[in-house]
DNA sequence: ATTGCTTTCTTTCAATGGCCAGCATGCTTT
DNA sequence: AAAGCATGCTGGCCATTGAAAGAAAGCAAT
């Protein structure tokens, strides 16, 4: 058996069986228990994997991306402000797509005060969120559910947004670069990213400012797939230009 | 087992039940005691468990970061009790749908303990209730959420239940009576339903004895679409006989 | 309150076994 | 032939666990 084979083939038993041991693997593929180790680092350099004392979990977002119960407690009075100002981008009646990031969440709360929206989003806390606004309407994607988080993830939730249409699509990343574009942590949510942007006339990034001059592992997309970027202090005078060539509108609240 | 699958293991114990004790943990995992009040130990540093003499204890700030408001929900007791009955009905390992009902969310909350479950559900409730559950598949119909509720309806959630095959599917009605069967009071619940049974090769009802001798407004199902009920107390010698001429066994906890 | 007994907790030490680094071997690539 | 890569092996290190002893907490009876 191929090198390369053996590590897929423990990449899959990880996605499927959530854990692996290195006991196990090691007797399976009859190679050492190095060997396996050697595999493991791999993945987990790779972000497939997180290790653990005997074996490793599957980790489509607990190595590289926080757990969500502390994303979601970080950078608030940033989000809030981001919030805040994306209300204004979105007028009433329209229909808005969003994204599982804790600053989409941020988002629907402030947008809670219009009328007549229609939402479609891959995130289970925005649904729960909204499940008072009896006049709107509220769609949610579906899919599974992503390890650690309140998103939909995969093939179904991508299919999903993909059957849809909408106006204004809200969504964010890990990173923003010049030379790089947008980046995320991890595939599934890039590829739930990249569906949510092209079903969307307006584009709308929101970012709070420390996701500047960052590099993730996976790239989104260009600066050609943005329309707008809010984020909450001023990213200083070479983004400005470098938005303003690019045809992107900057909004910042502060600062 | 790995060290940190009985960790987690206890934490969902701990959340379940509320409170563990030192030795019996140590019984049912065949460890030391001192293996026991170590993980306890990290449990309380990591903010989950406040340990006590003998035991631990969840730490009451564990449902304050539930993302949705939690509802007034009628009947806890008899809930509580059903889902009791219905965890011993589902084993490990096995893969099963849910509907958006209560109830659900209740035998959802029991089965947390299990491994390895895959579940399918059209509750934005559940999802959330699921979303530390890293060991486990969690896929969500998605859909249209119904107004004023936590569940997917319409065609988007029914074509992706329609795609599914589980094991068991666990699932409430508003009303059954002998003469009509199983009934619900809209149209959007009742197909969902009808969809969630044709997806399942063992059908649980789960519903609380004030459901019976009760005729909704859309049907659902007669009783050959029904393997198994579940309930809180003794339906009495009629429905015992009934659901016996029908094929349906019948369990209830309690009286 | 005090005493004595039992249970549980803490601390310490030792053993097991996984983990890591470095080196050697064999295979493939250049 | 040299370089590069995957793999295995060895010895030392470290995490996890269990065992044991003493401290502390609870409990019962006086």
């Amino acid at each position: 058996m191929l090198a390369i084979e053996r590590k897929q083939y423990i990449k899959d038993l990880l996605q499927k069986e959530k854990k692996v041991i290195v006991s196990d693997l090691a007797q399976q593929f009859d190679v050492t228990e190095e060997t396996v180790r050697r595999d493991l680092m791999k993945l987990e350099s790779e972000g497939f994997a997180r290790r653990i004392y005997g074996g490793a979990v599957a980790s489509e977002s607990e190595n590289v991306d926080l757990p969500y119960s502390v994303r979601k407690i970080s950078n608030v009075e940033q989000k809030r402000r981001i919030a805040e100002v994306s209300e204004g981008l979105i007028p009433e009646n329209s229909n808005i797509m969003l994204d599982g990031s804790s600053t989409a969440l941020f988002v629907v709360k402030a947008l809670k005060v219009k009328k007549n929206l229609t939402v479609i989003t891959n995130s289970a806390e925005i649904v729960c969120e909204l499940s008072d606004k009896v006049f709107w309407r509220v769609f949610a994607t579906g899919g599974l559910l992503k390890e650690g988080g309140y998103a939909f993830v995969g093939a179904r939730a991508i299919d999903s947004i993909k059957s849809f249409h909408v106006d204004y699509a809200i969504f964010s990343c890990k990173g923003i670069d010049r030379a790089n574009g947008l980046t995320d942590s991890n595939d599934n949510d890039a590829e739930v990213k990249k569906a949510i942007i092209s079903a969307a006339r307006t584009k709308i990034l929101a970012i709070d400012s420390t996701k500047f001059e960052r590099v993730s592992l996976v790239e989104i997309c260009g600066f050609g797939d943005v329309d707008v970027v809010v984020t909450d202090k001023n990213p200083g005078p070479e983004w400005a230009e470098f938005f303003e060539t690019n045809g992107v509108r900057l909004y910042y609240a502060g600062d």
